[in-house]
DNA sequence: TTGCGTGCAAAGGTTTTGCATGGCA
DNA sequence: TGCCATGCAAAACCTTTGCACGCAA
């Protein structure tokens, strides 16, 4: 069922997924992808990268985030696939610093039951970010606040 | 303080801020923004929108909301301004029809509680959007499934 | 041989920036 | 007059598409 298409082997699928394998929780853009690639020796396009990475987006076993719609999407692999789902892992977008940070979370859990039940919305934390302002910044935020 | 600048009347800014008061609860994307201009006879630049649109953001009047990397940034006029939230609502985006979906949930409030409190994170209701499947398309999937 | 995977080039779209002009105070 | 707002044009950016070639089965 991972492939209509996509049983063919090929260097590029083999070598993205056995990077992403390596680097579990960790959410990286095309560039950056681009980047490793170029550090591995391996000659690849951009286009190829996006076709492999809506492939592995659509096969549950990478995740797609889009956080701004000026700067690139964010990929992170699903280390247990499509199976078991992990829905206390969520992710923060800081709106000041720019960080994206994970958070876990149980009480998440629970609203995702109540918005199943009470409100027939089938929430999907592989793709949700919360937006926000982190630890840090807030503390950073309170000594300019008290500066001014 | 809503203004370092900004104190300056503007045909163009007036006619938005008014245009929007009278859509509360309503996205709108620059296209459809600068669609709304024109059938006011009002002439205006691509470049004033997105000008005028960062400076609503930031004074609060406004949230942008991002929904997909592809896709325009959407808008929506905050009615009570910077004053009193309303954390209560929420906006949900369908992953299938793409419906961009209002949800009314309390549960959410304790779930911004929980986040300040036990992960000192500071949710922005005003741009958090959660992904997943509305009401209606889970209806179809399940019928699609039944077929296949 | 068949069909998918790849890569270059080009297009698509949204958003930002530079610079000269126009309008409000 | 001074400062901000505007708009055109061009650029920047990420992403997608078309088409020809290469490679796996």
């Amino acid at each position: 069922m991972a492939g209509s298409r996509g049983n063919y082997k090929s260097k590029h699928y083999d070598e993205l997924l056995a990077w992403f394998s390596t680097i579990p929780g960790q959410h990286v853009t095309t560039q950056e992808i681009y980047a490793h690639f170029v550090s591995t020796g391996i000659t690849v396009g951009m286009t190829t990268l996006y076709r492999l990475l809506d492939r592995l987006t659509e096969e549950g076993l990478v995740a797609k985030y889009t956080v701004d719609p000026t700067s690139p999407a964010c990929y992170e692999f699903i280390s247990n696939g499509n199976q078991t789902d992990e829905p206390s892992l969520y992710h923060c977008k800081c709106e000041m610093c720019g960080k994206l940070i994970h958070l876990h979370c149980d009480e998440i859990k629970e609203l995702q039951e109540h918005l199943l039940k009470e409100h027939h919305f089938l929430l999907n934390p592989k793709r949700t970010v919360l937006y926000g302002i982190c630890d840090e910044c807030l503390k950073k935020q309170a000594a300019n606040a008290q500066r001014i």
